[in-house]
DNA sequence: CGCGGGTTTGATGATGCTCAAGCCCGGTGG
DNA sequence: CCACCGGGCTTGAGCATCATCAAACCCGCG
């Protein structure tokens, strides 16, 4: 059983077993292997993602051909191309994973029709969603008052496990900077 | 009455005249004059707010003591400091009218009981949420695609009449560039 | 053992900032 | 009605930060 979904949705809502059982048809999970895909560029974002184990992020490729990381997911998070999922846009993004991981989603029609059956739920994900963009709001002051430098200390500091976790070079392009620069700020500091 | 609001609600969840009525208790309208200021560093964001009419940025001042502009706020749109505003903590942002304007308000607890009298409207906030977090992943795609000059040319081209509406600096601070910077793209495309 | 992905190194250079000065123009007070 | 004031925009010189490119290196894995 998901656990960490259901402790996750139990921290802004109430929750019965009934209900759980109801909100399990709606729910696909998907163990995936390190570097599958769950979203590819051209494709339209069909699904919602839910972290329960691993780790996610979902890039671009720009006009250099270089894969540009905007969004890491791990346990507890929810992801996806919501441009494209709302509207029905082919995708712009890759969706990956960065390890082995359990991923629960719920694509769009069992996310209209959860909701329909289960308008409690509707709480849930405005709250979700209200947390994710306070969480979004902060990243971009960050990005305005930081150098690149301080972002990436400041990024370091923050999240000191989760910079051993991933490799290097992702951590660069999702702070918007060249694994070279990284690397020498790294012998700078050490 | 607010008919910009009710309009924007009806975009998503049905409405009738009687929930109307119930709303109003909870929202709070607010005149303002320009530069005339809802929140200011240090106080908490204790409200939501809808922009009727006019226009509003939210800025914080950075270590050069200069202003700093993350967001804007056109006919509506819903803005906040979501960060404050959710967990209660100071804010380190201002936000001020960039001209004349009509507000809506609602604050913390006026929030949670209108949710609480009317619980269809989380389905309305999920989706504002929702929307707003898409605006705000395509925006972040593009300060990571594009150089400064690309980004400023693509707002540009993207937003003609807000350019006009608002000063070109507030443009340079949105879009994290200096005003001279700026003079000197324009000088280039003229 | 060899291959290949990831990291490091160093030279070179562009993008976009800083600072200081001048200009333009609309508003305000005399 | 005019003069002044000041905020905003422009100009240009100099410079810092950080990207680019090419090469070498390191090391875990097949």
């Amino acid at each position: 059983m998901y656990t960490n979904l259901i402790n996750h949705i139990r921290r802004y809502i109430e929750l019965d077993d009934d209900t759980i059982d109801i909100l399990n048809k709606y729910i696909k999970p998907v163990n995936l292997k390190k570097k599958d895909f769950l979203l590819k560029e051209g494709q339209v974002c069909r699904s919602i993602y839910f972290v329960e184990k691993g780790c996610l992020r979902m890039f671009f490729v720009n006009d250099k051909m270089s894969e540009q990381i905007t969004q890491f997911a791990l346990e507890n998070w929810w992801i996806s191309d919501f441009f494209s999922f709302i509207d029905n846009k082919p995708s712009g993004y890759f969706i990956q994973t960065v390890e082995k991981s359990e991923i629960l989603s719920i694509d769009t029609s069992s996310f209209e029709m959860m909701l329909k059956e289960l308008p409690q739920m509707e709480r849930y994900f405005r709250i979700v969603m209200q947390r994710a963009l306070a969480a979004s709001q902060l990243r971009a002051k960050y990005m305005y008052e930081l150098t690149k430098e301080e972002f990436y200390t400041h990024f370091c500091g923050s999240f000191p496990e989760f910079v051993q976790r991933v490799p290097q070079y992702m951590i660069a392009s999702y702070l918007g900077l060249t694994p070279e620069y990284v690397s020498e700020l790294r012998k700078k500091k050490l």
